[in-house]
RNA sequence: GCGCCCGUAGCUCAGCUGGAUAGAGCAACUGGCUUCGAACCAGUUGGCCGGAGGUUCGAAUCCUUCCGGGCGCACCA
């Protein structure tokens, strides 16, 4: 609704200029002014305009105002400090509009895919791991279509790189550490499954054991790297038993992950995985692609003598005999593809060039409303297409801002600036502990680590809060909350409240930071149900549906009832000091918002912006809630309108947290 | 050495494409539950927006430079 007026205003400001002054302005500012007595709108065009037309900007405002305020639905326009002018919208009109859902739509054409949570399957996640799949899965929310805006058509996939070192590393560590054959891992599994054990967590240890044993023994060391790289070559292999060791460990854990993220109402698409990108060949096609496109060339002197390299962006044509010695290797000299030649196959697939290859498919997994796909060498049929996107989305690490700009330059380097273009790396700074949290952990630290302000989580050296014990604690805190506040409530309700308020906070706590914010994690923080946290949100959500409940009316009569009042007297604004006409006003006038901060949310790949928004409207009810006694209002058309903003508000609230993956609980 | 990111209240962070007296939360202190449930609200204390130049009617925001911190720069994935 905001947004609808904001831009209509934009377009009168535009003409109206035009006709007084024959300028053309290009783009007109348009914000909000710092209180609500001042106006919705404040205009600072005539400021830009003093100087084009010679004329003091207070004098231009004069001439502009009247011009203004002949537009619909504003009541008036005022000239204030230097030269703003200040719009003021019809309140009880915009009101109606408003409450009745008023709103412009947000979408467009064209297949997005989004890309994350990709933990390699060979330990439990932690920390950082929920940061990513909480972004990704919160902006595929914002995306995908639902009953508020058309959106756009939304895949989520998971890549699994099932067939890489890291799980090569987990192969080793049940091999040469602990001597278990193919059938002993069955039997691990097994045995796992009936204690209610974990391999995610039993891997934990290991992975990081392995990671240690390759260079304790200064004498060993060669031989002990040279087994991780054989172990790495059956695997991507494939057809032996080392392959299919870690195929059976690597399935285990992703499936583990899949409950993990479960916990969180986080669902996938399509599980592409390493091995069929290599047993299908994608390289390959890739590959001849590059060499058509003259990207990909064989040096034949300098350092990668041997190797198929790359030319990087930005680097001019070499006068013959030189060597460009800063090009990207794709193919080793031994033959082997590094992870970006790999990558940018990948890639090439997501946006349907890769000459006709597709992945198999068959389905992994059921969620209550869709099918989670995986790849095969062998598909079903039929089976959704997901190498079709028009943009793609990948959540990863900031530390991986060069190699993927490597791909994208790769891809306009063959003429795909299309594809270029609609590649978007949503990056994101790192999860780390604070030193303290880490001691909690029963973790030793040096003197130097002890005065850092945060410490960098690693799976290598099983450093880190795993997801689930995260989890654990936070429904275990929420728990104790809800059994406090509502000791009469059955049990399982009260797990149910516990739930969702433990996965709010997470979730909100992971979304309110902006993206390039490094997280240093510390338990107080993490575990805190007070201030700027998802459960403060939630928290006013209930208490607006509570008032509605309290007064024997729901969200959708209380909208309905408020079409045959005249609100405009509960309204009125004051001069100087704000009356309780312009408090009301200011939340409405929040809640008209949504679109307009959706909007931004989007374009600037940071949920966080909502994850803000959310909290100012329930920090905005949490004083309207205080100010006005709904029930006992005495005017009843007052009481109309108080119904109404606390229906609209719960409907908002809800609309707004359900995009952030948080759900309202029935009771706190 | 090259590239990217960051430096805002005691602490943790917002601050949109430059706009009116720089905002939240936490912490501290004061006050408010017989109430639509206090996971809340009101108030107080707290900032030379790292330093210095520049552009502009106007800078936390843009440019230059310096200081301090982080990350990335493989024939590892």
């Amino acid at each position: 609704m905001y947004r609808t007026l904001q831009q209509r205003l934009i377009n009168h400001a535009t003409q109206t200029v035009q006709e007084l002054y024959g300028v053309t302005l290009e783009r007109v500012a348009v914000e909000q002014p710092p209180t609500v007595l001042l106006g919705d709108f404040a205009l600072p065009l005539a400021f830009e305009l003093a100087k084009r037309l010679r004329k003091a900007p207070r004098a231009i405002a004069q001439e502009l105002a009247p011009q203004l305020a002949s537009m619909a639905g504003i009541a008036d326009v005022q000239v204030a400090g230097a030269g703003y002018l200040n719009v003021r919208m019809d309140r009880a009109a915009t009101v109606q509009r408003i409450a009745a859902g008023e709103h412009s739509d947000v979408g467009g054409e064209g297949f997005r895919l989004v890309e994350h949570t990709s933990i390699n399957p060979n330990k439990a996640a932690h920390v950082g791991h929920l940061r990513n799949a909480i972004l990704g899965d919160t902006f595929a929310r914002l995306l995908r279509p639902d009953e508020y805006k058309t959106g756009w058509p939304t895949g989520v996939q998971n890549y699994i790189d099932n067939t890489g070192v890291q799980v090569a590393d987990a192969v080793v560590g049940l091999v040469h550490l602990q001597g278990k054959s193919l059938a002993d891992v069955h039997a691990l599994l097994l045995q796992l499954a009936a204690e209610g054990g974990r391999i995610d967590y039993y891997l934990w240890d290991l992975y990081a054991r392995v990671s240690q044993w390759y260079d304790e023994d200064p004498l060993q060391k060669e031989a002990r790297r040279a087994l991780r790289l054989q172990t790495l070559h059956e695997l991507e292999g494939g057809e032996n038993d080392t392959a299919r060791m870690a195929d059976l460990v690597a399935t285990a854990v992703l499936s583990r992950h899949l409950e993990t993220m479960n916990r969180l109402s986080i669902e996938y698409d399509f599980l592409p995985r390493e091995s069929e990108v290599l047993l299908l060949h994608f390289w390959e096609a890739a590959r001849q692609e590059m060499i058509a496109r003259g990207v990909l060339y064989e040096e034949t002197a300098g350092k990668n003598k041997g190797c198929w390299v790359m030319r990087r962006p930005g680097v001019e044509e070499l006068a013959d005999g030189d060597t460009d010695e800063d090009a990207k290797v794709l193919v080793r000299s031994n033959g082997t593809v590094t992870y970006v030649g790999k990558d940018i196959a990948y890639h090439l697939w997501k946006f349907g060039l890769l000459s006709g290859k597709d992945f198999g498919y068959r389905v992994f997994r059921e969620y209550p409303k869709h099918s989670c796909w995986i790849s095969a060498v062998n598909g079903e049929e039929p089976h959704p297409y997901f190498g079709t996107a028009s943009a793609i989305f990948n959540v990863i690490d900031s530390r991986q801002n060069d190699p993927q700009s490597n791909v994208v330059e790769a891809l306009r380097g063959m003429g795909y600036a299309e594809a270029a273009d609609h590649y978007t790396h949503i990056n994101y700074a790192m999860v780390a502990l604070t030193p303290r949290c880490a001691m909690d952990l029963g973790y030793s630290l040096s003197d130097e680590d002890r005065q850092r302000p945060y410490l960098e989580v690693s799976g290598r050296k099983g450093f880190g809060v795993k997801a689930d014990d995260l989890l654990d604690k936070l429904i275990a805190a929420a728990k104790g909350e809800v059994d406090a506040r509502h000791p009469e409530t059955p049990e399982a309700e009260r797990i149910e409240s516990a739930t969702a308020i433990a996965i709010g906070a997470l979730r909100f706590f992971m979304l309110k930071v902006t993206r390039n914010t490094i997280i240093a994690f510390d338990f107080r923080d993490a575990l805190s149900f007070e201030g700027e946290t998802g459960p403060y949100v939630q928290y006013a959500a209930v208490r607006a549906a509570n008032i509605l409940r309290k007064a024997g009316v729901t969200e959708e009569s209380s909208i309905a009832a408020l079409a045959a009042v005249d609100t405009s007297l509960f309204l009125e604004g004051g001069m100087e000091i704000a009356t309780a006409g312009d408090d009301l006003w200011s939340m409405w006038l929040l809640l008209s918002r949504v679109s307009a901060v959706l909007e931004q949310a989007i374009a600037a790949a940071e949920p966080a912006i909502l994850a803000r928004y959310a909290f100012q409207l329930a920090q905005e009810f949490s004083n309207f809630y205080h100010r006005n006694h709904v029930l006992n209002e005495t005017d009843a058309d007052r009481k109309t309108l108080l119904l109404a903003t606390a229906a609209v508000t719960r409907r908002e609230l809800a609309r707004v947290l359900d995009w952030l993956g948080i759900r309202v609980p029935a009771a706190m």
